[in-house]
DNA sequence: ACTATTAATCGTAAAATTACGATATATAAA
DNA sequence: TTTATATATCGTAATTTTACGATTAATAGT
């Protein structure tokens, strides 16, 4: 197997999970926090702050930009990447469906 | 390959890629909402909620529990699982340090 | 002790993820 | 136009993830 059966969940709940898996390795987390750390754009330095490889890197920022937490403007020969302001606040609102549940009536058992 | 190389991030970063992996994936977002949803714990019909095999069920349970989100006890020949109150409020605070960085200055760029 | 019930574990197959060398592409600079 | 530089894509290997049938373990009830 190894397939993830979504159509056994709501449309919410696989979009929640499509969001932490975005979040879901270190490097891509790494790379968020270099974004966030810059106020305004990052070029390739972020294969050199980062210890990976030069296609990796390029791999994980596919991966956030399919979701669309990032967006990258070719400048020149090399690209601009920056995070995506309004899909980053959508993607809060995501997550908070499950992180934001009410957990005063918890452990009362176990 | 197929390995995430840790050593090259920090343990805050590593951290909370895993707690995003723990919530990567739909069945473990419903179980969790499963278990949010009834204010007493709940027993073995996550299983007939979602539409899994019990081994696939059980091997979801055991991945959040790894991470320490819910616990399980034992009551008769059933198991009684829940949040993990203060383990979820930690996993809430190890997400924070990347899903409340500050958006205000992005987005004049790119 | 035997039987039924519930959940964990084992074994395994299919698929996805991670990583990177090699290569291609695209732009700038000479 | 040739050369240099930056990034994406291709191909591929190792590993991990997802899923489930079969089995085991553990407890309750008879």
């Amino acid at each position: 197997m190894g397939v993830t059966k979504t159509e056994k969940f709501t449309e919410k709940q696989n979009q929640v999970a499509r969001m932490a898996k975005a979040l879901a390795h270190p490097a891509r987390i790494a790379i968020l926090e270099y974004l966030f750390s810059i106020d305004s754009c990052v070029c390739g330095d972020i294969v050199s702050k980062i210890g990976l490889a030069q296609p990796t890197i390029s791999q994980h920022l596919k991966e956030l930009k399919t979701v669309g937490l990032i967006k990258g403007n070719v400048e020149g020969t090399s690209v601009c990447y920056c995070i995506h302001h309004d899909n980053w606040l959508l993607m809060k609102n995501t997550l908070s469906t499950i992180l934001d549940l009410d957990t005063r009536h918890i452990d009362n058992c176990c």
